[in-house]
DNA sequence: CTGTTAGCGCTTTCAA
DNA sequence: TTGAAAGCGCTAACAG
């Protein structure tokens, strides 16, 4: 009695192991799991009983090779870490559930590479359609999903050329709003932190806005008060000590952050180095997470619509998937949150 | 020309497609992915530049129904808030990924019930092996992979019994160090922040290694000295103001939470309450996380080894699914770790 | 309402 | 080293 190495199928009943015990075809067993309507209620009955007494799983396989279909979703996101995206898969797997779908998730580091790596990968066990964060992906994942016929919707940005679904909020706007408020109390010299725009259509739409916000008032954003950082703590802290690090008249009264991971490092650098929040430093970031909200002072943000995106994306690719109508664009609404962090220059 | 609604298969190639192309049979197509090494080079080259030409994925569903595997390994974990569990589920795709398999994640907001219905999902979706949090499971869940030849790893603790494979650490010593710490400071009455233990044997665990320090130095901790909280700041900031409603000679001067998210909701807790960390109260978490660290003060905490235990399910699952040896038990180290929110009691 | 039948795309004998 | 053929477990089409 030797184990098998693999995944194998002890005792594992089949749909004609069901059909056996309960006096039918294994035809009528299928059609009780999937159209119980079209089934007599005696009839299904009976299959119900005999589909929990042999504690029967419908082999996921076998069905999705005949129906083309496995009911499994994918969601595709940057990364797991900092729980920036948490609440919207939650969100997304919510309402999944409730119309009997489940979510596969995955994460790529930040790497378009890797995302249409593991796409391909999900695509092969056959998941049916995805959800992707950010409009910038490589052209072989659109025609990879293409050509496999699986429905996809971008998330967190909307998509202007109207190439691809796309359900999200206006990036740019949202720093540009934030600037605004940062100009209004007085600031002049704006810094910005950043992740690296490419590939990544979101930095590149709030550090637009940002600019934006600088032109309505005649001002620029020179190269010296960017800093660009990766997705860690530590790297913003670093960053940030870079524009702490330029002489006094040239160095930023405010920075804003394309994300509160970001900003929360900058609060780090300040500290490290003395300046007080926020007299001699207003900073603000975007994503509103409990990260920011439990600093002191606590970081102004942008609560971003992240639990919408999730079940507006999940509605669309059901519906989708279903044949039904549905809004390939939605721009969903944000709203600045003020906090501690920012205030008139000292 | 009507889209049709379901994933369609426009365009996909087959195996049989790649095989007239190449000039060979489907049986060498197929030995050409899977043992490349039993194939003529030459034939190899020609099938090789078939499948690149045709972009020919194999088709996951009729594979794994023929072979019985699909590559795919389940990790199910509590939730991906506040990212506790990200590092470990990073860790574990990148060494999954390292040997050709794929994870997929799924999380059941802390109810066992909804694990188990979760994990049925994907042991019908094919998927090879699991990881699952913490000791606790319902009888079911361990039927069911039993009964489906599942392998499985349960982590975040150590399963004393050795009935389950587990890779996790001490989480009764670590609060139990911890809270001698909070001691040796001078610290009589100390407090519980916990999440609800029912289920949850981690928690059970971290209360259990507090009361084993106080019981060190003949002290107890009473009932009215003990708080649950769901994981969420806001319920902990509740749970932790009713801590400090107590009155004053009977009210804690140190807080010992579960895990750094309450730490840091009873943090904010005493913000409200004016209290003075830690000059009027002193708070340590668990797990070391972001959240904690860049509070202010820091959160003195207990740094779990979050990554390895990823690194080590990963290899474990691997080595049972390909029938090496492997070790059932491990229990990795922790540290803790000082920072300002710990003092003697002002 | 239910059964019969065929076949999804692949891997795996077995034979050549 | 390669090909022919069987069949994994299920569902869709059709017949009754």
């Amino acid at each position: 009695m030797e184990d098998k190495p693999q995944a194998a199928k002890v005792g594992r009943a089949n749909a004609s192991d069901v059909a056996r015990l309960a006096g039918v075809s294994s035809a009528t067993v299928s059609r009780t799991l999937n159209q119980p309507e079209q089934v007599d209620p005696e009839t299904r009955a009976r299959v119900q009983q005999a589909v929990t007494k042999l504690r029967y799983l419908p082999h996921g396989a076998a069905r999705s090779l005949r129906s083309h279909r496995t009911r499994m979703i994918g969601a595709v996101v940057p990364s797991f870490d900092y729980a920036l995206y948490a609440r919207t898969t939650s969100a997304l797997q919510r309402r999944l559930d409730a119309s009997g779908y489940s979510l596969v998730l995955a994460e790529h580091h930040y790497d378009l590479a890797a995302e249409l790596r593991i796409t391909g990968q999900l695509v092969q066990h056959g998941v049916d359609a995805f959800m992707f964060v950010g409009l910038d992906h490589e052209p072989a994942l659109f025609s990879m999903l293409e050509d496999y016929g699986r429905p996809y919707v971008l998330t967190w940005g909307v998509d202007s050329g109207r190439q691809h679904p796309s359900i999200g909020f206006d990036n740019r706007r949202a720093t540009c709003e934030l600037t605004r408020h940062l100009l209004a109390l007085g600031h002049r010299r704006i810094g910005l932190l950043s992740a690296a725009v490419e590939g990544n259509d979101r930095a590149r739409e709030r550090g637009a806005g940002v600019r934006d916000a600088l032109a309505e008032v005649g001002l620029e954003l020179p190269a010296e008060r960017v800093a660009y950082s990766t997705i860690a703590l530590d790297s913003a802290r670093l960053a940030m000590a870079r524009l702490l690090a330029l002489p006094p008249e040239r160095r930023p009264s405010a920075v804003v952050a394309t994300n509160d991971v970001f900003a929360v490092g900058a609060m780090m650098a300040c500290r490290e180095a003395g300046i007080d929040l926020p007299r001699q430093m207003s900073i603000t970031g975007v994503d509103n997470t409990d990260l920011g909200a439990t600093q002191t002072p606590g970081l102004t943000s942008v609560r971003t619509p992240v639990v919408e995106i999730g079940t507006a994306a999940a509605e669309q690719l059901i519906a989708r998937l279903e044949g039904r109508e549905h809004m390939p664009q939605q721009c969903l609404p944000f709203k600045m949150v003020m906090r501690g962090s920012t205030a008139a220059p000292g």
